[in-house]
RNA sequence: CGGGGAGUAGCGCAGCCCGGUUAGCGCGCAGCGUUCGGGACGCUGAGGUCGGAGGUUCAAAUCCUCUCUCCCCGACCA
């Protein structure tokens, strides 16, 4: 591709209010540009990344026995009515009508479709397993969009449906994709780990996310050095304290003028965070009132409660629904409300004689107990999970970073498929749903996550495996000498002939623009002609993450550039452990 | 949806408080000349519904009302 007539120009800047780095890299490369929020349009070099992403997603997929297929993005709403979630899924649906008055929808992912297909298409467990894939745009009408390409409205992602017999053949199709992912993320080059997830709209009974390292993620994510326990920290766990053995004393009030804060009740009595009890006041999609008792030390996670309960939604209480149970804010307690659910967590129900609130304001009440002073509807693990918390399998602190969320494994059984009526004859003729699993990767997604992890001070660090092109050719021009030109135009040829993928930049720019424009791209290797070591009969060749140029006689330089090449990917197959074994799933 | 910020040339901004020429500046863009190994310089030039609508006024980028859009922080997810 010759610059002087590239789709899409550098930036010197990136706008103002663009604060991620992939965003601003990525603009300023000349490879996304914003159409609306949420709304990205890839530019050549952009598309050229993403569409290399897929291919490896492709070829990972096909070599678990994938088979490629493509399914609409526009989607009567029946299909989606009779799996339930027309109903379930909120304002991130896009729905309309089309011209004969039909409702529609834009997909937000693919299980409907597919469920349909595989209810026409499978009725004997001969036919089974099965791995269908496609790469297609999906509309999830966020409430907020932002990044750049990290989240956006519209985007493109490979999702993968399996179908099984059973259990045990769900189980392998989990875990074939689970390598496939690992083999993926490690060839686009990103640094990553899997946790255990939350499932989500999804359903299902089991899933994990395959998370990237990044300040920039949205995901806070807790592991294990020791044993390799990693999750997302909505679904964290911890090891809980033994349960306290004290005996019980009586309940009596006690006056804490100014306490609303658990800390300022601590302060106030001289006694640890860990001998009270937070009250935590939710409503409920359903319309329950939802009171959460938690130690004052630990805070309640919404995604655990809302799980262990059933909703599907949790919003703060107001003041005057808090009021309207009996009980007061800052100093609630949940002895003596009423027409509330009570969740209480284990830390409550093991630690004996805490301080909790005498829903009155200033006062508390002393020594409260499970059991001999209130009920609870349901005693659960509700608490959020921190840094430095024991791990919940072998006890050592728990580390705690920012991630980004580029691959996502889901099981879902038979949720599907009872719903539709996908179901296979087993040896005996007797009908059964068929097990299911989905997965997906956001392919634009892992390119920006791709830049946050591998950029400097000059632009992006594409690894070979993705970089839009393999070299950069770069002509310094000269006012009275047309050979670095003429070299220049031969090498070009020259490489493309052998198919090596070249940006040459022959525009009439000085070299520092074009140096500039080179590092800011991210190609693995510059080579530039100039007079100055034309004069030599030679050529400077570049790696664009060292400091250092070698250079290369004229008439070895393609023989050269090829083995350069040659060493990269092999060096980036040993830097992103392509040959190691995989990390293991624990499922 | 809640909170915060911003819309003036492709990008970055000034002007707005205190209304008053032809709305400026840097970068970028076009032409000519000089220059040529890390974002050169000179001259000339093109480019603007001042986000939109309504209002106040002799006069609005500037004041008032409404509205749209974008960005950032929180409730959702590839």
């Amino acid at each position: 591709m010759r610059m002087s007539h590239l789709f899409g120009r550098t930036l010197r800047t990136a706008p103002n209010d663009v604060e991620i780095i992939s965003h601003q890299l990525m603009l300023r490369a000349g490879m996304i540009r914003p159409l609306g929020s949420g709304l990205i349009s890839l530019l050549p070099l952009g598309f050229r990344v993403v569409t290399k992403i897929e291919q490896i997603i492709r070829e990972e997929m096909d070599a678990i026995g994938g088979q490629e297929l493509l399914m609409p993005v526009v989607h009567p709403a029946d299909i989606w009515r009779e799996s339930g979630r027309y109903d379930q899924v909120g304002p991130e649906m896009a729905r309309f009508k089309d011209r004969a008055d039909r409702d529609m929808v834009l997909a937000l992912t693919h299980e409907e479709v597919v469920t349909d297909l595989a209810r026409q298409e499978i009725s004997s467990y001969r036919q089974l397993p099965i791995i269908a894939y496609h790469i297609q745009t999906k509309f999830r009408d966020e409430p907020r969009s932002r990044g750049g390409l990290i989240r956006v409205r519209e985007f493109t992602m490979k999702d993968s449906y399996s179908f099984d017999t059973d259990e045990a053949g769900l189980d392998h199709a989990y875990r074939l994709h689970w390598r496939a992912y690992d083999r993926i993320f490690r060839r686009i080059g990103l640094e990553f780990i899997v946790v255990g997830a939350d499932v989500g709209m999804m359903g299902g009974t089991a899933s994990h996310e395959f998370m990237a390292f990044s300040e920039n993620g949205e995901d806070t994510i807790l592991f294990c050095n020791q044993c390799g326990y990693a999750a997302n920290r909505e679904v964290a766990t911890f090891k809980r304290d033994e349960p306290v053995d004290e005996p019980l004393l009586d309940m009596e009030d006690v006056e804490t003028p100014n306490t609303p804060t658990i800390q300022a009740l601590a302060d106030l009595l001289g006694i640890p965070t860990s001998k009270t009890a937070k009250a935590v006041f939710f409503k409920g999609g359903s319309g329950r009132f939802i009171f959460a008792v938690i130690r004052g030390d630990l805070d309640v996670n919404e995604t655990k409660l809302r799980n262990a309960i059933g909703e599907r939604t949790l919003t703060p209480a107001t003041v005057e629904e808090i009021k309207a149970i009996g009980a007061e804010a800052g100093y609630g307690s949940p002895v003596g409300v009423r027409d509330a659910f009570i969740v209480v967590d284990e830390s409550v129900r093991d630690t004996p004689n805490l301080v909790a609130g005498a829903n009155r304001p200033g006062w508390h009440l002393k020594n409260v107990n499970l059991t001999r002073d209130y009920q609870a509807d349901l005693v659960a693990d509700i608490a959020t999970v921190g840094a430095g918390f024991p791990c919940p399998e072998c006890g050592s602190p728990l580390q705690e970073t920012r991630a980004i969320e580029v691959g996502n494994i889901f099981k879902l059984g038979t949720r599907y498929s009872e719903k539709l009526g996908a179901t296979y004859l087993d040896a005996n003729g007797e009908s059964h749903a068929i097990v299911m699993g989905s997965y997906g990767i956001g392919s634009g997604r892992s390119a920006a996550t791709v830049v946050e992890q591998r950029h400097d001070d000059k632009g992006i660090l594409w690894p070979l495996s993705i970089a839009p092109y393999h070299v950069s050719l770069v002509e310094l021009p000269s006012p009275d000498d047309t050979r670095p030109k003429e070299v220049a135009e031969r090498l070009y040829q020259e490489l493309e002939d052998l198919g090596v993928e070249v940006l040459y930049d022959d525009r009439d720019e000085r070299p520092g623009v074009k140096f500039n424009d080179s590092d800011l791209i991210g190609i693995p290797l510059r080579i530039a002609v100039s007079a100055r070591n034309l004069a030599n009969d030679q050529i400077e060749l570049k790696l664009r993450k060292s400091k250092e140029a070698i250079f290369v006689p004229i008439d070895q330089a393609v023989a050269e550039i090829a083995r350069i090449l040659a060493e990269i990917a092999e060096s980036e197959a040993y830097e992103f452990v392509l040959d190691q074994e995989m990390t293991e799933p624990r499922i």
